[in-house]
DNA sequence: TTATACCCTACTAATTTGGTAGGAATAATA
DNA sequence: TATTATTCCTACCAAATTAGTAGGGTATAA
């Protein structure tokens, strides 16, 4: 299951691609109109600045915009940030590795193939899940 | 990620399946050769054996043996009792449906659909994982 | 210079995870 | 029938994680 963090986390990024016009867009503003606790989502953006992911501009008329396009800004990106790894086991994942404590043999294990198996194909998905390709989802799902 | 209990539950599916002809087989047997603690292994097969997916005999020389074939009993069932939905929403879990409190359109959300995909392929995949899937992969991964 | 923003450090309550402890009930066998 | 090996049942617990809140400090545009 993606946290909360992850959720509201895409749902504001996608909230900024929508409005590109009118960017830099304020927290405040994000969290009344996407029903996100205020601090909770400051929190979130200053991490999604910390990761490069979004712009910040401080003082009045400041706030956030994104720091790419939106077809580069994928959830893949997102969930490993704020969830971690992806793939069910820690022995099957690239940047997170570790092993299974409990694992007598890590080469024959049976379900750690299964588990890449899965890991490739969600990451896949989700590497393909860009702002982008969210919003057009949404187009044809609106009509 | 699967939680230890989900991982202990199918090590010790699989260590039942792979000694099928010395079943019925002890919690204490199976925690020394899977490396699983001993107290916490019993509640798991107790959870296992209310699931229907063991069968458990009382008294001196008794123990837990696979209610089911190893075709039958795949890792789905076994993270679903453990772990609950496999889905990475909520909203499109089938047995533990909830609504995402922060959603605003459920019907044209952009993720909902994405993350649909993607719970379809890995339960595929993870129906597909049974107890005798798993024997045979590791049987080929010993060569 | 002031109002509007982001930035930073703490703190916290509730839930989940990964166990442990102790004994009662049951069944095989000597 | 006593012993022993086993499952079954209830209760407890510590550490980690999640989902926030509180309270200012700091930068900047008008």
């Amino acid at each position: 299951m993606l946290s909360k963090k992850t959720k509201y986390a895409i749902n504001a990024l996608v909230y900024i691609a929508k409005n590109k016009h009118e960017q830099p867009i304020s927290v405040s503003k994000i969290s009344e109109e996407q029903n996100i606790p205020l601090k909770f989502l400051e929190s979130i953006l200053t991490e999604l600045k910390n990761a490069r992911i979004l712009n910040s501009k401080k003082g009045k008329y400041g706030g956030y915009s994104l720091n790419g396009t939106t077809e580069e800004i994928h959830m893949a990106q997102v969930l490993r940030l704020f969830d971690g790894a992806i793939a069910l086991l820690p022995c099957v994942t690239y940047r997170f590795y570790e092993r299974c404590e409990e694992c007598i043999d890590e080469e024959t294990c049976g379900i750690r193939q299964i588990a890449m198996e899965i890991r490739n194909e969600t990451v896949k998905r989700l590497k393909a899940a860009t702002l982008e390709d969210i919003i057009e989802r949404e187009k044809i799902l609106k009509k």
